[in-house]
DNA sequence: AGAGATGTGATAATGAATTATCGATATCGG
DNA sequence: CCGATATCGATAATTCATTATCACATCTCT
C-alpha cells in the first residue's frame, strides 16, 4: 500500500512529480479507511502519519489524486464532498446515527433497488441510475450503548 | 390554497404577524411545485406573482415557514438545500438529467428497497432510515429530442 | 554532496451562500 | 381611514469552504 504500490506513470504528471511523505499518508489514510472521508477527517488521519500535515497540503493533493484517478469524490446530502479510492465498482453507504461516520456497503449488499435501471416507472419517468443510502448504526455503535466517536 | 388555507394559529407567532403577497406567494410556490425547489427557484417563480421579490425575503420567508412547519428541508448530494411542503410522508426523489429538476415520485412508487428500515444487515449494520435517489428523464425530457429546461 | 526545481505550511485572499442592516412600504386593528 | 409597526427590497456584512501566495524545506538528478 504505499510507494510500489502506485502506478508511476499515473503518479507523475506536470503537476505532481515527488512522492513525499505527505502525499503517501494522504493517499494510505483514504486508500485505508471503511468509507468515504471529508477533508477534515483525511487531515487528522493522516496527520497522524505526517506530523504537522497542512491543510492546504491536503486539499492540493485530494485535488492531484482526482485528476490522477486514484481517488474519487463522493457527495452526500447536505455535507462536504467525501473521497474513497476509485474502482470500487456500483456500491452504497451507510451513515452511522451515532458516531456520524460514513461507511462502504459491500457490493453483495449494495443493489437493493428493486427498480433495476432502464426501467420505465408507470408516470413515463425513465430510470437511468440511483443512489441508495442506508442510515442506522454502524456494528460498533449498535453494541455500545454508549458510543463514542472513533470508529474504524 | 390561499390565505384560507392557512392555519392562522401557524402562521401568526411572535415572528410572523401579516399576511402579505410576498409570503402566500413563496408558500404557494412551493406547494404547487411537481418536487422540491432550492432558493434561487423559488425566488424565479415566486415572483411572478410577486413582481420585484427580493431575494433576502425569499431567504427569511423560507426560515420562517420552516419554523411554523409549513414546509421542510430536503438535501441533495452535492446542492443547495431544497423545500416541499410538510406532511407529505415518507418519498422518494427524482431526478432529470436533462433538465435538472427534482420530482416528487409517488409514495407507491417510492419505496423501492428491498431491505425495510429494523433490518440488521450481515455485517451487523442496523438500517434505522433510507434515501433513495433516482436519476434519468421525465416524461417531458424523455418525449421530446430537445428538452427544454422548463419543467413542470 | 550540491544545485535547482518541486512541495510544504501558514496565512491571506477568494467565492458563494446566507444573514444583518436600514430606510421605505404595506398591513391590520381600531 | 390612520397610525404603529411588521415586513420589504437593496445591499453590505458575515460565514465557511476552498484556493492563492510566498518564504522555507525537501526531493531528485547528476
Amino acid at each position: 500500500m504505499g510507494i510500489e504500490d502506485v502506478d508511476r506513470g499515473r503518479w507523475y504528471t506536470a503537476r505532481m512529480q515527488r512522492q513525499t511523505a505527505q502525499r503517501h499518508a494522504i493517499l494510505d489514510t483514504i486508500r485505508q479507511a471503511a468509507g468515504p472521508l471529508s477533508i477534515p477527517q483525511i487531515h487528522a488521519r493522516a496527520s497522524q502519519d505526517a506530523p504537522g500535515l497542512g491543510l492546504a497540503t491536503v486539499y492540493r493533493t485530494v485535488k492531484l489524486l482526482l485528476a490522477t484517478e486514484h481517488i474519487v469524490a463522493v457527495d452526500f446530502p447536505g455535507e462536504e464532498p467525501h473521497y474513497e479510492p476509485i474502482g470500487r465498482g456500483h456500491h452504497h453507504h451507510f451513515r452511522c446515527l451515532s458516531c456520524d461516520h460514513w461507511f462502504e456497503l459491500d457490493r453483495c449488499l449494495g443493489c437493493l433497488v428493486a427498480i433495476p435501471d432502464g426501467t420505465t416507472l408507470p408516470d413515463g419517468f425513465v430510470v437511468e441510475a440511483h443512489h441508495l443510502t442506508l442510515y442506522g448504526r454502524c456494528p460498533r455503535c449498535a453494541a455500545e450503548p454508549n458510543p463514542t466517536a472513533s470508529p474504524a
